[in-house]
DNA sequence: ATGGCTTACAAAGTAAGA
């Protein structure tokens, strides 16, 4: 089975459809996982995506904030929205492409709490939270048996740049919330817990800059180019040949209005795994 | 630039993002 997958931090889905569209029409994605939905399931535009495609449509929304979404042309099934850390917040969802047996995967789309300002959890709660969730992903990781064997994707905005070239200046992000050591810590806890290999870094090069989000606040994103990789592409260790290319869409970072993040385009190839 | 912007919301200023 070959496929196109994408995840984009869309910062409001309502607000972004004439980008989703555009960026649809451009990369053809089989399946499209959002996060930052930013609305509650019934006020979803289900029938926008219908029309672009993607008749199976799953949803973990609420209302205002967080939300993800996983869009498809092909079958897929719920499998589950777990909420990792009891915040009550809709960070997660899972689904099965393909029918239930041993070639089909599951594709986890996740919305890592950000972590507000401060990185210290006694001042800042949101950042206990944050380390918080990412404990209960590893536990969840840890639980898994058979891992040798399970085909599985997990994408989305996990919030963190853990390497020195996934951020614009590893020693001015340091201290500051995406950065930190301990967050990066934490972040690796989790993908070593299941042997998730991140398929970014498999396609460009370690020493190599590579960011997914750009901040709002400056002037010309590409001039300044303050950027972090804070999306991202894991797979398990039996799916470790399965992603044939890879590329980040920043030019959709430079249409008008866009949200902070860029999609990340992935093209699947399961008979190479 | 220790935040210059952007979004949602029983709509004017808050909260949140990161």
């Amino acid at each position: 089975m070959k496929f196109t997958l994408a995840t984009w931090n869309i910062n409001s889905v309502r607000i972004r459809l004439q980008h989703i569209k555009r960026f649809v029409g451009k990369y053809r994605p089989d399946i499209l996982c959002l996060q930052e939905i930013k609305c509650a399931n019934e006020s979803f535009p289900i029938e926008y995506f219908r029309a672009l495609g993607f008749s199976h449509i799953e949803l973990n929304g609420q209302a205002a904030y967080h939300g993800v979404a996983t869009l498809s042309r092909l079958p897929m099934t719920r499998v589950a929205a777990r909420d990792f850390n009891g915040s009550g917040h809709a960070r997660h969802l899972a689904v099965r492409l393909g029918a239930p047996d041993s070639q089909s995967v599951v594709l986890h789309n996740f919305y890592v709490p950000a972590g507000g300002d401060v990185p210290d959890v006694k001042a800042n709660p949101k950042f206990a939270q944050k380390l918080a969730y990412l404990q209960a992903m590893e536990r969840w990781c840890k639980k898994q048996t058979n891992k040798q064997n399970i085909r599985a994707i997990l994408v989305g905005d996990l919030n963190i740049a853990p390497l020195e070239s996934d951020v614009w200046s590893h020693k001015q992000l340091l201290r500051v919330v995406s950065h930190t050591p301990v967050e990066v810590a934490h972040l690796d806890a989790v993908r070593q817990a299941h042997d998730w290999v991140d398929v970014m870094r498999q396609h460009i090069p370690p020493e190599e800059k590579l960011f997914t989000w750009w901040s709002y606040r400056a002037r010309d994103f590409r001039k300044s180019n303050r950027g972090r990789r804070l999306d991202h592409v894991w797979v398990t260790p039996a799916l470790r040949n399965a992603a044939v290319s890879l590329r980040v869409a920043d030019e959709v970072r430079g249409w008008k209005r866009p949200s902070d993040h860029a999609p990340v385009v992935t093209n699947f190839d399961l008979k190479r795994s």
